[in-house]
Order: structure tokens, then sequence, then C-alpha cells
RNA sequence: CGGGGUGUAGCGUAGCCCGGUUAUCGCGCCUGCUUUGGGAGCAGGAGGUCGCAGGUUCGAAUCCUGCCACCCCGACCA
């Protein structure tokens, strides 16, 4: 693993925005925080948005589209939850510029072009969404209302951070509407799951389901669900939410059904959300001190060719190879580039697509075309060996899955190798110093023993898991009893 | 918004304290030749509102004032 990685915050830093930036992945545009998603990024964020639209088709879900722009009537009616975003709002007041008239060129807003009610750009879609909910449902046989939206969202945080905290990003909202109490509450732990699937399965990172405590929970959610992951660094992030709402936004917006007892009641809703941070998890949960380290199911391109060469004659039979090459492995669905540019030597390639983290290179020269065989490099392992053309496709085939797995594995076993149980405050807090990670401790299940902890040392309650047993125990902090143990750590 | 720091070519930087020829160096870029199994070498060349706006001065990247942006630490958060 690499030094910086573990070393102090400021240090970690250089190293992802070295990474990211010179990987070609994005480029902090210097706009308040905002980011610009380069096309080798945005094709990452395009397998990433495939495979989770076809997870949430497979489990009943359809798209849709709601307005970027909410009235602030609409806004506040949630109040917890227009509260808790009201201050990271951005908010459009006017509809139009003029010329100025003091300077030549200039423009400025219109004081005549004010808008009557001010428009909240979105930081979530809660409010229009049941806004728009509510007339679309009278009857239990209008329910449920299984929707996605694929958007961007603003949210004007104090501090920003490439990824993980940008003032706009993209991402995914579900928002459900459901008869029942249960059946919401089925939708909130499947979606958590289809979140939990995803991140390991598909991007290899693995992930400790759990629940919110009241502190973390979303603004306006009666019960938050939760992927947490851990990055190199030994700090956790948070992957994925997906919240049950109960009856707060139905009561909010006044969106009533007819039951098939004939009563009027209010519907139950759900939320869940993934957004662009995934890719900075990624980043930060395989990268190494060459770059990037991308899992296959994510790779722009599983394969890059690099032909080494002396002479045009030489270049010819490399590339023609090459073409062999590519057509046998496309019909296997295995994507291929070639980097025939004869502007940059071999060794320069072989550096830039190791920043890329591209899985697998395959190097052909005079040798390979003599033996009948290519080189064939592992990104995640950095190992190399020759392969002849006969078993090439297949061997292919193994080693994207090999490393898929690795990848996983080789994260799971960091993972667990830094989650430690805690029993007393000392050892808490010298855990979290020197090793970091998750850590596993009793707590008395106050708020008040929760925020003293946060400010002894920075570590918060990431979620209470799923897998927590009961365990009679006392409270690290306090001393009181308590059931389970709850997962603390630093967190971005 | 509070504390600290930074802003000089596409990127990274020297110069600033103590004002004075044509603003330093590396990477990258362009041209040519030689190269090509791990980030090539040589020669030549292009590229600058020194963050922005004022001020002091014969003269400002350098000193002063204001503003803007970014980074780090807090508060806030996916």
């Amino acid at each position: 693993m690499s030094k910086k990685l573990t070393s102090r915050s400021e240090d970690y830093s250089k190293w992802y925005n070295e990474l990211v930036v010179k990987a070609d992945l994005a480029e902090n545009s210097n706009v308040r925080g905002c980011m610009v998603i380069k096309p080798y990024g945005y094709a990452i964020w395009e397998k990433m948005q495939a495979e989770l639209d076809r997870m949430f088709k497979e489990t009943g879900h359809q798209n849709a589209y709601f307005p970027l722009f909410v009235p602030k009537s609409l806004f506040e009616a949630e109040e917890k939850n227009a509260e808790g975003f009201a201050k990271e709002c951005a908010v459009v007041t006017h509809y139009r510029l003029q010329n100025d008239p003091d300077r030549k060129g200039k423009l400025r807003v219109d004081p005549e072009a004010k808008l009557e009610e001010e428009l909240v750009v979105r930081p979530t879609s809660e409010a229009i969404i049941w806004s728009t909910y509510k007339n679309w449902i009278q009857s239990y046989r209008d329910l449920p209302i299984l929707i996605n939206q694929w958007a961007n969202v603003v949210r004007w945080e104090m501090r920003t951070r490439l990824f993980l905290r940008t003032a706009e990003f993209l991402w995914q909202e579900g928002h459900t509407a459901h008869a029942t109490e249960k059946e919401a509450i089925a939708e909130t732990e499947l979606m958590n799951d289809v979140y939990a699937n995803f991140a390991e399965n598909f991007m290899a990172i693995p992930v400790i389901k759990g629940i919110k405590t009241e502190t973390e929970r979303f603004a306006g959610a009666v019960e938050t669900y939760c992927i947490e992951a851990l990055m190199q660094d030994g700090k956790a992030l948070q992957a994925g939410t997906s919240h049950f709402l109960g009856q707060n936004f139905a009561k909010a917006f006044d969106v009533k059904f007819a039951n098939k007892e004939g009563s009027l009641d209010y519907v139950w809703a759900t939320s869940w959300g993934v957004s662009t941070r995934l890719m900075g998890a990624l980043v930060m949960t395989h990268s190494d001190d060459n770059g990037l380290v991308l899992p296959p199911n994510l790779a722009p391109y599983q394969v890059v060719i690099v032909p080494i060469y002396k002479s045009e004659e030489e270049l010819d039979e490399i590339l023609k190879l090459s073409k062999l090459i590519i057509s046998d492995l496309k019909a296997h669905s295995i994507s291929v580039k070639i980097d025939d540019r004869d502007t940059l030597r071999p060794g320069a390639k072989f550096a830039q697509y190791e920043l890329q983290g591209v899985p697998l290179r395959i190097a052909i020269g005079p040798k390979d075309l003599q033996n009948n065989t290519v080189e064939l490099a592992r990104r995640d392992t950095l190992s190399k060996e020759s392969v002849n053309l006969d078993v090439l496709t297949p061997t292919i085939q193994t080693t994207l899955e090999a490393i898929q797995l690795n990848l996983y594995k080789r994260a799971l076993e960091f993972r667990d190798s830094h989650i430690t149980q805690v029993e007393d405050f000392e050892t808490f807090k010298d855990v979290l110093e020197t090793k970091g990670g998750f850590v596993l401790a009793h707590w008395d299940g106050t708020a008040e023993t929760e925020k003293k902890i946060k400010e002894l040392t920075k570590a918060t309650i990431r979620c209470i898991p799923y897998e927590a047993k009961d365990e009679e125990g006392k409270c690290v902090f306090s001393g009181e009893p308590s059931q389970r143990r709850v997962l603390f750590a630093k967190a971005y």
C-alpha cells in the first residue's frame, strides 16, 4: 500500500489530486467546488449507471425526471427536511440579466426581474416529487409508485472536496410510495441490499450494512439505512443511503389514499441514493502509488494493447495480429483498446495505462511474433507473464475475473483487519489515532455521548450494523449499560 | 463564517523579506535527426494580463489597501 495513504490527511489529499487529475479522471474546475468529469472518468460513471439501472429495473423500478427548481413554499413543507438542508441551498431569485449602465460590456441582474417566489435549486428532490405524487395517488390501486431519477443536485457546502463533497454532484435518487409501513420498510431494506451488492460485486468495495443513529439520520426520515466503506487511509465513507420516510412527506404534502377498507390513510414513503462520491470511493479503495486500479467491471477498456516495434514492417505485422486478438476479445464481450501512437515510446504508454488503472495490458513485440506469444501484465498485482496466442482469450477472461475477485478480497482483508473491538475509552482513542479504521464498541444510546465522543476523537457512529448481536456491555464512554456494539470511525 | 496558507506559461516552481536590465528552472508543447521489451537523447523553437483592482514610487512579481479564487484545520455534509 502507498506510503502517502497511510500518512496524514494533507499528504493524502495531494495523492488524491495528483492521481485523479493526472489520471484524466476528473479535474477540479476551480468553480465553487464543482468538478469537471473528464471523458475517462465519465465512462466509469456510465458503467456504474448502467449496472445500477439494470438492478433498479430488475427490482421493479422505472426512471422519470422531475424539475431542478423547487419553489420555496414546496421546499419548506416538510419541516425537518427543509431545516436540514436550508443552510446549503442555492436559491434563484431573478430570471433576467441586462447591460450594466455603469460598466460597459458587463451584465448585471435586472432588478425588475425579481421572482415573486424564490426557487430553490434541489439539494434533493423529496419536496418536488411528493408535491407531484399528491396528484398521482388516490387509491391503493395507484400504489406502489417505484420511481428513480438520474439527476444533478446542488448542496452549497462551506467546504468542498473533489468527488466526496462537491457543490454540484450527479446521483440517482429513488422515491417510492407504498400502501403499508411494512412494504415501505421492505423497500428501504431491499434498496440498501441492492447498493451493498453493487458496491461489493461490481465495484469490489466491501461495505458494512447498518442503520444510522438519530443524529446521523437523513433530515425528514424515520430511519436511515446505509452502507459504509473503509478507505485505505483508515477513514470511513458513507457509500449509499436508503431512507424509510414513514408518513412524514405524505403528511407534509397531504398525500392520502383510499385503502381496501375504504378509509383514507397517508402514504408510506422511501427514498434512496448513491452519487458520484462512489467514484471517490473507487479511487480511495483500490488505487496504489502507480495510479488508479479499476475493477474490470468498471474499466472503460479492460485490455490495452501496446505494440513494440522498430520498423514499419514489424508494426504492420503486430497490427495485423492485434486485429485478430481484438476481434476475438470483442466476440467474448471484452473491451479492448490498441495504442498504436508512434509519438510515445512503450515505457511511457505502460506508465500511462497504469495511471488509468487499465486491468490488463498486452505488449506485443518482435520476440512475441517469433514465439507466437504476447506479454500479459496485470494492473492489480503488477505481474507479467508470457501467454501463448492459442490460449490468450480464455486466459484474459479468467484473469479479468481473477482481478475483480482479488481486488475485492484485498479490500476486504484490509477492511476486516481494521475493525477493532475495544472496551475502554483510552484504547478507543488510541486505536483511532494510531491504527484508524472502524472501532466496534458499546454505546449507551444517547445523543449526548455520541456528541462528546465526536468532540473528543472526531469519530462518529457510522452505523449500527445489521450484524450487531445482542450483547450485554457497558458504554465505552459513559459506562452505562448497552445492548449491542456500534461502529465508530473517523469519516469523510 | 472563524483560524492558517497559497496564487508567477498547460502543470510544478525560483524570485518577494531588502523594489532596479529582456521574470528563473524543470516537465509538457512545436521542428529536425537518432531512437522504441518500463516514463528516450541531442539540437533548435514557441509560449507570460506575475489572481483582479487601486495606491506609493523615476521605476512594482516584490511595498500598501481592497477584492476574488483555491488549499488545510474547524462548524456543515452524500
